[in-house]
DNA sequence: TGTACATCAGTGAACGCGCGTTCACTGATGTAC
DNA sequence: TGTACATCAGTGAACGCGCGTTCACTGATGTAC
């Protein structure tokens, strides 16, 4: 083999990393397989080597941004403390910083919404994906069960990503950091004073 | 002229309508013109003759149904009672009926993620409404000042499109009613059980 | 009132472009002998 | 160790399709005279 193994599978995640920026960036439609190969120095023809199709790509890609997110969150919460979890995480999710950058951001705010539209295969693939990420975050909130725990995480989560949707879509930065000041107060008050 | 003043306003009006739930069950790139005439039985030449572009129908689908929905809140508002309202309106937008009726259903749901892509004139046409949607909506809201009242608006409908569109995103039943319950606790707890 | 002309919503063929996918080919390296 | 062959990641031209937009045309009705 020209390439070796290892060479092979390091293309691959390439791929699956850059691509998983776009989307974020610019959905699932908004950008080019050509001009995705030509971002790592390939040509498109080599795409069909690495994924099935655009579709593979964008699941692949949707999955290991959730997986990596999860693991970011709970190196977060670890890093400061269980009973500062809770708070860091709203902070950091509501984040001017994470508003701006939608390429790196998290995949709920910026794909939820088309994840709708996608054909079954990836809606059963980004679903699984969601559920292991409740899995991981799930323990670092507040509630006295585990179903409670659950629900906090999807509330919170769900609730976060619309304010970081909504703030993104609006132009002047006033407003935008007013829905992300309203979003952080909600649910601080929600899940991280009473928690404490 | 062939046709009437109020003939060509109504059918510009009717692809105004249409297009407005195309564009939130399939987004700005998920219906084509010719697809949109033909759903009115015209045929795709005719469409310039209504709009400038593509994206100019895409800016009125989506101010035209940001203001039709501040009305409906306001009306539903008005009939159950000011005491009554925003539990209402929590209720309705997490309602499983509006979560299964994308096309007829809030465009921050649906829109909000690929608005933020969008050309310039198309956010700011997109901002402008969402203000008036505001100034329509926030005096429904528990909170002391003005401001307040804005910021809690921004909160919660933010995070209740959030909810909807993770709620649509997934497949499976259950996790779909979990997910718009959880969000109905939160914002319930957050702005209707303590403003009364 | 009647006639000639202007208007313009709507028609449908055509254009141009982008893009997902296919395919014959390349050539460096691994493997069999 | 050396040689012939197999493998397969990557190349780049080509295909086919969808779609936004343009444009010459139609024909019913409004307007000028």
């Amino acid at each position: 083999m020209r390439y070796s193994k290892e060479h092979k599978q390091a293309t691959h995640e390439r791929l699956v990393k850059v691509a998983s920026e776009k989307f974020r960036a610019q959905g699932s439609d908004g950008i080019a397989i050509a001009d995705l190969m030509r971002e790592l120095e390939l040509t498109h023809g080599g795409f069909y080597r690495h994924f099935a199709s655009k579709e593979d790509l964008y699941t692949q890609a949707l999955v290991a941004v959730l997986t990596e997110k999860a693991e970011k969150w709970r190196a977060l919460a670890q890093s400061v403390g269980k009973s500062a979890a809770v708070q860091a995480i709203i902070d950091e999710y509501l984040s001017s910083r994470h508003c701006a950058d939608v390429a790196g951001g998290c995949p709920l705010a910026a794909l939820s919404a088309e994840v709708a539209r996608q054909p079954l295969p990836v809606r059963l693939a980004f679903e699984h994906a969601l559920r292991e990420y409740g899995i991981q975050i799930a323990p670092l909130l507040p509630g006295a069960t585990a179903e409670e725990r659950q629900r906090n995480c999807l509330a919170l989560f769900s609730g976060m990503a619309g304010a970081l949707s909504l703030a993104r879509a609006v132009t002047d930065e006033t407003l935008r950091a007013t829905i992300l000041e309203a979003a952080r107060a909600l649910y601080t008050k929600a899940y991280s004073v009473e928690s404490s």
